[in-house]
Parts: structure tokens; sequence; C-alpha cells
DNA sequence: ATTATACATCAAAATATTTTGATGTATCAA
DNA sequence: TTGATACATCAAAATATTTTGATGTATAAT
């Protein structure tokens, strides 16, 4: 079971992966490789409309996949190094688990 | 952009993440991680109905996640390792990329 | 041939997610 | 203090996903 050969948590795991599954998501996270942005970038960057960016931002926060840091009227929001490390452990026990198991026609 | 750091492509991603983003789907996915297992498998292992079973076993199918093999009228499914290194390539790109990037505060 | 098993598929209902537009709050500048 | 900006939040509507129960198809056993 995933749940032994990871120590991390299968409601956590499926909470990042949702902020992963949806493209505009995806986007946001795109431009957060680049470092730190604000709403207004993003809004500048997609076209997408101001609530419609808090919302998808609001996914990522509580997936902890983002951290936000306030500066006067702005909040800029970067990637959390650690959730991104914490999902490629958990990928790699994925992978490592499975070529170690032979399949009935290889 | 993603799009430039990973040979993969966005929307295969978004549907293999897609794929995560279910606990039922976890669940399955433990189960396939100790080999081929068929949909009777799951109905014993997890309580599932037979129906609830295929409708997620379609998704993994068509993310690409998962491959059949019929055997009679049995199908065997099993987990698709090129998707997982696909999957473990993208976030490796996706982590190293941002831990080459510094923010404003650190 | 008939019946049982294993699974897929379908349509409807249930549920969850996403989008929209409006309003609210805090910060700042004039 | 007034107005503008940056963003959050909310409720309603739009949309998408998931579940359910029924039916369909293929295989195999009797």
């Amino acid at each position: 079971m995933l749940k032994n050969i990871s120590k991390v948590k299968k409601e956590d795991i499926s909470k990042l992966m949702v902020s992963f599954s949806d493209p505009f998501r995806l986007e946001i996270i795109d431009l957060m490789m680049e470092g730190e942005v604000c709403v207004c970038d993003i809004m500048k960057l997609t076209k997408l409309s101001q609530s419609r960016i808090s919302y998808h931002i609001k996914i990522l926060k509580e997936a902890g996949l983002i951290s936000d840091r306030q500066e006067g009227r702005w909040v800029y929001y970067s990637l959390n190094k650690e959730s991104l490390f914490l999902i490629k452990e958990w990928i790699t026990s994925l992978t490592d688990y499975s070529s170690n198991k032979k399949r009935c026609c290889e």
C-alpha cells in the first residue's frame, strides 16, 4: 500500500494532485516557477478574471503548494519547495516500488 | 514556462494528475502497485461497486496511466511504468528549476 | 442452448467544482 | 477624508464529475 511505501499521507497527495489537475492552475504554477507573482501579474499574463484567479490561488494555498507574503496592497505568491519535494518523493517511491515488481508477460 | 523546461505536454500532465486527484483512484492505484489486478479483485478489496470501479478504471486508462490485458473473462490492469516516469520527470524538472530560483526574502 | 461470470456502458440523479458578477476589506495616495 | 487599487469573499449560475442501477456484450461452464 502507498501508505506503507511513503511517509506522505494519501489525503495530502490527493489535495496536491488536485492542484495540478486544472489547466488554469497549471498556468498559474507555471508563472510561479519564475518566482513570486501577485494576482495582478497573473491577471496581466493570463487574462483570467481577478476573482477567478483568487479562487484558484485559494485551492493551491489550501493544498499547501504555495505561500503568500503581503507587501502593502500586494500579495506575493510563490511555490512551496517543500511541497514540491513531497510530491517528488511520493512519485519516486511509486516508480521505485513498481519497478521492482514484474509483470506477468515481461 | 513548464512547456519549456519539460518535454511533457501540459494537457498530458493535467490528465495524469486528475488520475491522482481522487482518493478512490489512489486506492485503486495502490492495489496496482502490487501487480496486475482485475475489477473483481478491486471489488473484493475495496467494496466499491463494479460500475464505479469501471468508471475510475476508464479515467486511469484514458490518462494513459494503466494498461489492460484480457484473459478469458478477466481483464487485468496494471500501472504503466512509462507514465509514472513521465510524471516523475515532470515533477523533477519542476523542483530542479524552482530550486535554482531565489525568493526575495531568502 | 442455457446460465453464470466479468466487465463495459448508459442515462439519470447526486454531488462537486468552477465561473461570474457583486460586494467587502485593507492599504495607499491625493 | 475621499478615491483608487489589490485582493478576498460571497451567492448564484454554469458546468463537470461521480455515483447508481439497469442493461449490454463477451466468455466460459453445464
